[in-house]
DNA sequence: TTTTTGAGTGTTAACGTTCACGGCGTGAAT
DNA sequence: ATTCACGCCGTGAACGTTAACACTCAAAAA
């Protein structure tokens, strides 16, 4: 340890950097920095003679450096604008998890997240909590495009104020360039179809099952709905006729086995699938058909969904993997905004399926 | 921009880190740099001190700034041993692509990997690399368990130096403590198991493939038959007279239709497990039988795989995210050694389930 | 002619961490 | 009494980047 002399000492390596490109250019580390931030204050002599070094060199500005120092003054204010969470175990909260582990990753870069709740049934709290955001110089905001109208707005006035936009969980077209994390919902009720057709064949029926609430369909189950339809329009046409669609509100008095039962015949296989994440409730309501030959599909990786898939109550599970995407929209703005030529943050998420075998490798690890 | 004076500028901010720890300690950042390394040269009691304020503030240190101190005189070196390389889309290409991709992010906090490739059929050809990485002190070394024998001796020398050792694929009931980022192939056998059962189901036939090189049987595959058969042994115990192994050396004249030619019935459904990359091979020779019902299932993202895949001649491939294991492998070597407490190297690789309908998601992305 | 401007430069002090070096003391050896 | 050793501690120069500030000339304004 302490034998060896340090010959790193002796023998001073040669500047990298910004210092090894000013002496090359034959100017100072304060000239070379003005080129790379273009900044004026330059002649354009030497301003082309220190591009022509820094392409020959390949430097790339080392944003370890940067970072440390820019981490005390110029922070990166990040935004996000969520619904509030009522549940513990909400789709939201475990976004947010993934994007509180991001930010603790990147909180010594100089990176801050605010976090801002609104009333999904109240567009004008969104516009409320939107203009916080934007008096306060956020670069950028984190949100979902749930409220049509209000959604446009922001996105105009982001785009006047220089806030960068990502839209969590979105399937929207998307007006513009704007930015997002989603799964795609169409490409996930395909590949439920596939899955479903592979188990029940052709001698059985399908049933596509949307709860709604508040009466009203998400767009997300709508989309996952016509991509399970597209799956047998291509693939197996003449089973149009024995899928059926079920839209059950979740307030209704009605119990949902008793909707069910026409549908549940004992002689006939039976292919469900829920466009959302509470399939464990229509796998509660079959357990009023013992000797039914049913198979589940839904999404999400909730607790319930855990329990009726190790049951065999649930035969296939799509993950969004929430988490992931929380913490992805935030390093993938970190990124962008660091890195300027990243590309502008677009990211599908990929459509995992989960069976009561690999469930373990899924739940017992990490998952970024 | 220029309008708004800086007012950062006008009232400096406190100091953090360790320069405030020192303040409240009332000794100097040298002091509180010796007890944050374990250094002598504190006496106990400034010692004592200089830890409980560390504790009261719930200090961290800043990895940034360390990084970038050290990476011109600390480097991290980590050593790649991993088999030749031959075909230009082989297994070990796409690990290496994760690799650098890792080695990319972290080159300018000081981490450099360096490549040695062995000779599989060798084990004095795997002996010699090490001993070239032995004695050149890096801190860590990334291979795979192959070889059982050298294996052993490497990582008891490397206990002896100090190199923390990562495995990457490996099944082999590892010794001691040893690190590893790789896929259950025990359950990604079940898994296989209960999609194949779920297409095939009761009426019908199952195969296990398993293609040999040089006539031996490599363990992943071993175990992954393993798997498969245990799933019928607990959901399906009544079919295991109608699954059978075919192992088949791919360096044989026996042309595979030939082979297969006896378990192909167009009465009866057959369900196929290759137990490895080569499915491909499988579906070929199953288009000898075009009016069979059967259904292969198989392991990685190859361009053959893929092909068949988007064919409807594979149903079902398992990934091993071979890009990921090899990024997750440097990356958590670089966790490990820079945050002291951060865990052990012991990572459990999904087993993601490919159908054709969400192939798109995975293969038009990237897979960090 | 002298002063003032300002465009084009160089200089320097940070950001938080690291570590060699040197400077105090106190106690032991000469 | 003078030296030497050594435990304990502070100092300062880096790492590469940033940005305010200071300086130097020219040309334009007085």
């Amino acid at each position: 340890m302490g034998l060896i002399p340090n010959l790193l000492h002796m023998n001073p390596r040669k500047p990298s950097g910004i210092k090894e490109i000013a002496r090359l250019a034959k100017v100072s580390i304060g000239t070379v920095d003005r080129v790379l931030h273009n900044r004026k204050g330059v002649a354009a002599s030497t301003r082309a003679r220190v591009l022509r070094i820094i392409e020959q060199t390949g430097y790339t500005k080392n944003i370890t450096a940067s970072r440390l120092k820019l981490a005390s003054t110029h922070r990166i204010r990040i935004a996000i604008l969520i619904p509030e969470i009522s549940e513990p175990w909400s789709y939201w909260r475990l976004q947010q998890n993934g994007i509180e582990k991001a930010a603790a990753e990147l909180k010594e870069l100089g990176v801050t997240v605010a976090y801002f709740y609104f009333d999904v049934n109240k567009p004008a709290d969104f516009r409320k909590k939107w203009q916080k955001i934007r008096t306060a110089d956020f670069q950028a905001v984190v949100t979902v495009p749930f409220l049509k109208k209000a959604v446009t707005q922001l996105l105009e006035e982001a785009e006047v104020h220089h806030v960068q936009v990502v839209f969590l969980d979105t399937e929207r077209p998307l007006l513009g360039k704007a930015c997002f994390i989603r799964q795609n919902s169409y490409d996930a009720g395909r590949v439920a179809g596939r899955l479903l057709y592979g188990l029940v064949g052709e001698q059985g029926h399908y049933l596509v099952v949307n709860l709604l609430r508040d009466a009203k369909i998400q767009i997300n189950c709508q989309q996952r709905e016509e991509g399970f339809r597209s799956f047998f329009k291509e693939n197996a046409p003449h089973l149009l006729p024995q899928l059926h669609t079920l839209n059950h509100p979740l307030n209704t008095d009605e119990l949902l086995a008793g909707v069910l039962e026409p549908f549940v015949k004992p002689e006939r296989p039976l292919g469900i699938f829920v466009s959302s994440a509470r399939a464990f409730m229509v796998a509660g309501a079959l357990r009023h058909f013992p000797h039914s030959k049913t198979f589940l599909a839904g999404f999400d990786l909730n607790q319930q969904n855990i329990a009726c898939l190790k049951k065999g109550e649930i035969h296939f599970i799509i993950h969004q993997k929430p988490e992931y995407q929380g913490y992805t929209a935030v390093k993938s703005i970190y990124n962008h905004l660091v890195h300027e030529e990243a590309p502008a943050v677009k990211v599908d998420i990929p459509i995992e399926i989960i069976v009561k075998e690999n469930l373990p490798s899924y739940i017992h690890r990490e998952w970024a």
